[in-house]
DNA sequence: ATCCCCACCTGGCCGC
DNA sequence: TGCGGCCAGGTGGGGA
C-alpha cells in the first residue's frame, strides 16, 4: 500500500510521540508477517530509548538507544498507530494488531490486515542491511536526476511503468505515483527506457520532463499528507488527502481531467498490475 | 545479468 | 445470503 508519500507521512505523525520514549514492554499477535520475527526481538528492546526516527524509500527505521534499529515496512495494508491519554486502558486489541510497544503513557501498536509488512531488528547503520542497501536512490534526493537516470535507461528495453516500479532504479514510488508521474510528464507507460535516451547516451527531454513530474508529484502527495485508500490512515487515524489530486489512478473510463482532453482514461495490465493513462495526452 | 511471475494474506465488492 | 471470482497501495525469491 504505502508509497513514499503515506510512509513519510506516518514518519511525521509518530516522531513528536515516540521520540524519546522508553520501551516498557512488547506485545505480539505470534502470527508470522512476511518474515518471521528475529527470536529474542521482544527481549533485545525492552527497556531502550527511541533516539530518532527516520525513512528511507518505504521503509521506516526506528533508532533505538544500544545502537539497536527497527526496520519496519508496511506492506500493502501495514498502519502504525498511536494510543494515549485516557484512550489507552480502553483499546481493545485487534486481531490485526502484531505488535505492540508499552511505554509509560501511551502505546505503538503496529497493525496489518494482509500481513505482507514486516518488522526487523538490526544493529547500527540500517543502509547495510540486505533488504535496504540495494536501494535505488530516493527521488527527491540529489542522486536522483536525468543524467544518471539516462545512464540507467541506456540499451535497456523495459517498460517504463515496470522500470519506475523497480526499487532498485529508484526507491520509493508505487504504482499511484508512477501512473500519475507519468500522466504530468504526458508519457505512455508502455513506452520503452531506452526511448528517452539520445544515442550519445544523453537524456532526452523527455526523460527531465520524467524526473521533473516524479519530483513534484511526490512533493505535493506529502504536502497533503499522502492518499487514503480503503484502510491507510495516519497515526492519528486523520485521513490523506492526495486521493482526491488523482488525475489517472483508478480513474478507468473516467473523462481526462486535461482542459480541452475528451478522451477517456484507460486501464491496461503491466506485468499483472493495473496500469492508468490518458491515451491521448500521453505519447 | 535482466526480467517476469508467483506467492504471501485478508477483505470488500460485484454478479449470479 | 451465499458463493465464486476479481480486485487492492508491495516485493523477495525462483525460474526463464
Amino acid at each position: 500500500m504505502p508509497e513514499l508519500p503515506e510512509v513519510e507521512t506516518v514518519k511525521k505523525g509518530l516522531a513528536d510521540f515516540v521520540v524519546n520514549k522508553t520501551i516498557k514492554s512488547v506485545k505480539f499477535s505470534g502470527k508470522k508477517l512476511r518474515f518471521p520475527y528475529s527470536r529474542k526481538f521482544g527481549k533485545k528492546i525492552l527497556n531502550k530509548t527511541i533516539l530518532n526516527i527516520d525513512r528511507r524509500a518505504k521503509y521506516l527505521l526506528f533508532y533505538l538507544s544500544e545502537n539497536y534499529v527497527i526496520i519496519a515496512h508496511l506492506g500493502m495494508s501495514g498502519t502504525f498507530k498511536i494510543v494515549k491519554g485516557r484512550d489507552i486502558k480502553k483499546y481493545k486489541i485487534s486481531k490485526h494488531d502484531h505488535m505492540i510497544l508499552y511505554f509509560d503513557d501511551g502505546l505503538l501498536i503496529y497493525n496489518d490486515i494482509r500481513r505482507f509488512g514486516y518488522i526487523l531488528l538490526t544493529a547500527n547503520c540500517p543502509d547495510k542491511h540486505h533488504l535496504l542497501s540495494p536501494l535505488g536512490p530516493e527521488p527527491l534526493g540529489n542522486e536522483f536526476n536525468a543524467e544518471a537516470l539516462a545512464e540507467t535507461f541506456k540499451g535497456r528495453k523495459r517498460s517504463l511503468k515496470n522500470t519506475l516500479l523497480d526499487q532498485k532504479i529508484i526507491s520509493g514510488l508505487g504504482n499511484i505515483y508512477v501512473c500519475e508521474a507519468l500522466f504530468r510528464s504526458k508519457i505512455l507507460p508502455t513506452k520503452f527506457t531506452n526511448e528517452l535516451v539520445r544515442k550519445n547516451g544523453m537524456a532526452k527531454k523527455k526523460l527531465y520532463d520524467l524526473v521533473e513530474s516524479i519530483n513534484e508529484v511526490i512533493r505535493e502527495a506529502i504536502f497533503f499528507g499522502g492518499s487514503s485508500l480503503k484502510d491507510f490512515h495516519h497515526a492519528d487515524g486523520k485521513l490523506g488527502y492526495f486521493q482526491n489530486k488523482f488525475k489517472v489512478y483508478g480513474r478507468e473510463n473516467e473523462s481526462c481531467l486535461q482542459p480541452g482532453c475528451k478522451a477517456k482514461i484507460k486501464r491496461i495490465k503491466q506485468s499483472n498490475r493495473s496500469t492508468f493513462y490518458c491515451p491521448k495526452c500521453q505519447k
